[in-house]
RNA sequence: GGAGAGGUGACCGAGUGGCUUAAGGUAACGGUUUGCUAAACCGUCGUAUCUCUUAUAGGGGUACCGGGGGUUCGAAUCCCCCCCUCUCCGCCA
């Protein structure tokens, strides 16, 4: 959420912003509704003051006096009544605009309509060329017997899979390295709820917009979150913490729920787009200072980076242009892992950076050594999601022999096996 | 699922109609004392919003004691509805 001010005195910037983010709002009927808003607003309290100086007036004064007094009280309370029924009418509206005006998107972030206009930061990492015929992952799978998505189909609809012996044992691999990991990094491991209220959802920035992305429990009314993001982020929502106390790292690993509505027909092969995944994810609460929230984005970009770097998976880092960001984001690294069968690279990691938009969302508040109440500055990155990065390592480590390497770092957690072999 | 208790400021916790923004305590900040640390003592210390002024500070107004409504000249305090939390019992991983 933006502050109301900053739209007041420059709503042109917002109104660039949000049409470089390609989302629509109506500036213009939100400043209208405010203005009516604070008019009304303003009022009321002329009469709240009025009403509580007669009020204190009246033991005080005497008889004849009381009657006028009286009446004027009752005048004033139908003016206060009147008023009170436009703001009811008025703040609903309001609340609706104000969560929908984007954050702008950071002077860096490139220009554009959609994905197709990211740029290119950096690539690290050699694309492997195969002296033999290469499969997919899901052939590898199949055949190593570490992926069923078949049965998976039958009992849970399409985008459904099981992972079983050397696959379910590399996912699991490869999760535990990226959390023990991050635990180095000086990061606090978090284990977390994932059926979220709507509050939490609102706090985070996908409501209102992701509703339909999401699985929803309407008979509780409540949310199943499609990223730790959700919980970790929230977890202080509506406290003041204390600036000594930040920023605060956590990591936390979690199952991952996405409707993936309206993707009907796209990436139906394979691990690459499924319901439900699982997710190692990094969320720092820091000051409220650009310049660090900066620091701290470069940060959790390179926590990720070494943990691709480690597996040895060749991968480019994306500016992701303004078109592509979602409301609150003001600047969204991807990371993207070469993926063989796909020919191409595959967004693994979406780092992001909010400022207070979230903070805002949930009211996320710091209090400075000058006794201010700030906002906190929110961001948050992958560090690993699996299976999606097993068809990078499966198919970038595959033999001749259809077997697969097993990277070096990933075998103290596969009972320091070498290579996925059929037996 | 059944029964009960409760939701007050960063935190704990008092407060059953006006003198309460709300006692007391903790934490924090400033000061006195002090070889240092600690302790003791004194002082300051809620949030939001509007407005004024000798305007990165101060003054004033208003709202806020879970949310919404009501009674009343006046409500944290009384009434109604809702939400949430906790405890006990039952069932159970």
């Amino acid at each position: 959420m933006i502050d109301i001010r900053q739209i007041r005195e420059n709503p042109q910037i917002f109104k660039d912003g949000a049409k470089a983010k390609n989302f629509d709002v109506d500036i213009d009927k939100l400043l209208e509704v405010d203005t009516q808003l604070r008019e009304n607003k303003n009022r009321l309290q002329d009469i709240a003051t009025e009403k509580n100086n007669l009020g204190k007036s009246i033991p005080k004064l005497g008889e004849s006096e009381k009657k006028p007094a009286l009446d004027k009280l009752s005048e004033l309370k139908q003016e206060e009544s009147a008023l009170n029924e436009t703001i009811k009418q008025l703040q609903p509206d309001f609340d609706t605009l104000m969560l929908e005006v984007p954050q702008p998107a950071s002077p860096e972030v490139p220009l554009g309509k959609d994905d197709t206009e990211n740029t290119e930061l950096r690539k690290w990492g050699e694309i492997p060329t195969f002296d033999f015929q290469p499969k997919d992952h899901v052939a590898l799978g199949m055949a190593l017997d570490m992926i069923d998505i078949e049965r998976g189909v039958k009992l849970a609809g399409t985008r459904n899979y099981f992972l079983k012996g050397d696959g379910a044992m590399l996912h699991w691999a490869v999760l535990r390295f990226a959390m023990d990991y991050m635990i180095k990094r000086g990061y606090t491991p978090m284990a977390v709820p994932l059926l979220m209220r709507d509050e939490a959802m609102r706090g985070t920035g996908y409501y209102p917009g992701s509703e339909e992305q999401t699985y929803r429990m309407e008979k509780d009314e409540l949310n199943l979150a499609g990223t730790a993001e959700v919980p970790v982020t929230a977890y202080h929502s509506g406290e003041i913490l204390k600036e000594e106390m930040l920023p605060i790292k956590s990591v936390a690993m979690s199952t991952c729920f996405r409707r993936e509505a309206g993707a009907a027909g796209k990436d139906t092969h394979g691990l690459y787009r499924i319901h439900q995944f699982d997710k190692v994810e990094q969320v720092i609460i820091g000051e409220n200072d650009e310049e660090k929230s900066k620091k701290y984005h470069l940060e959790i970009l390179e926590n990720s980076e070494a943990v691709m770097q480690a597996f040895g998976i060749p991968y480019r880092i994306v500016n992701v242009c303004t078109g592509d960001l979602g409301r609150g984001q003001v600047q969204k690294y991807d990371i993207e892992a070469w993926m063989p069968s796909r020919n191409s690279y595959g967004e693994t990691h979406s780092a992001s950076r909010f400022y207070e938009f979230q903070a805002r969302r949930m009211n996320l508040r710091y209090k400075t050594a000058k006794n201010k109440n700030l906002f906190c500055h929110t961001l948050n990155n992958t560090v690993i999601a699996s299976p999606r990065v097993l068809i990078s390592i499966m198919e970038l480590n595959q033999n001749a022999d259809g077997s697969i390497t097993i990277p070096q770092v990933l075998r103290p957690y596969m009972g320091n096996k070498q290579k996925i072999e059929k037996n």
